[in-house]
DNA sequence: GGTGATTAGTTTAATATCAAACGATACGAT
DNA sequence: ATCGTATCGTTTGATATTAAACTAATCACC
């Protein structure tokens, strides 16, 4: 195959590739917007349901931002009372964040919505189509991370 | 098959789809940040690039943002000398972004450098694993955009 | 021709995001 | 014990992003 060939296919791989992840986050981040919440938001109440409390370092590694993003996420989700801080005891430097009950109860309702329509979204796959696509995904994906 | 194991599949392929567009980004990002670009910018200046002058509604709808963020991406880009506004004479409504001199050689050479990022990253992948992934990516995106 | 609806772009207010500087706390080696 | 280093979180300054209110210009229709 000639470079042009493979440069053309490339391209147009990646191209695909974007946008076929960009319209399945859209149908996702508009149920987390319907409930009220941003994506940040989601990533963060997402990460405390399914890992119980962190610290904000964790919850940043966890998400993929900066810590000082993290401390404006948790600030607004602090005052729609959704979490809670909590200094650590031990090392003060550490502060826990926790869901609050009423946390809890919205992001339990909210992760199952997205579940949902990540099923309804890739539903237009075979259960075969869909483990080469996440074969195909995953190689990609562990070549960029080296 | 189940309703809990095709859920499982569902949401396994969802990650690894969005962990291998990440990543994909990150290294293009870096591409455009080290040229001191931001992604929008970039968005903006390779859509001039590719078709000629165009209006801001316009950009705003290739790069999938609101009108009210080209207005800042585009002030941005005019200080840094890389673009310039110029009203429509028939239709005074209208202001049509240029690509400077600067702007041109800029994204020409930055364009260069994300295409050559995308095919080393994409070199992963054989031909036809690429052919593959391509055709499955557009399928599910076909469907999300309906 | 004039009025009402539409369209292009800007502004505003809120959240997100990062990098970098910073303050407070803890730890390690001597 | 203490001095230097590392770590956690906050702050700051810049850009991004959207939705919604707004201005200016145009068009459609009577």
């Amino acid at each position: 195959m000639s470079d042009t060939t493979t440069k053309k296919l490339a391209l147009t791989t990646y191209t695909k590739l974007m946008r076929a992840a960009e319209s399945a986050t859209s149908r996702t981040s508009k149920v987390m917007t319907a409930a009220g919440l941003t994506i940040s938001q989601f990533g963060v109440l997402e990460a405390l349901y399914h890992k119980g409390p962190l610290c904000q370092r964790d919850i940043a590694a966890k998400i993929l931002k900066s810590t000082g993003n993290i401390t404006l996420v948790i600030d607004n989700l602090e005052k729609s009372g959704l979490v809670r801080r909590e200094r650590d005891s031990e090392d003060r430097r550490f502060l826990t964040v926790h869901l609050t009950e009423t946390g809890t109860a919205l992001i339990a309702k909210v992760f199952a919505e997205v579940e949902a329509a990540i099923v309804a979204d890739l539903a237009t796959l075979t259960a075969e189509e869909q483990e080469t696509l996440g074969r195909l995904c995953k190689k990609l994906g562990l070549k960029s991370a080296a």
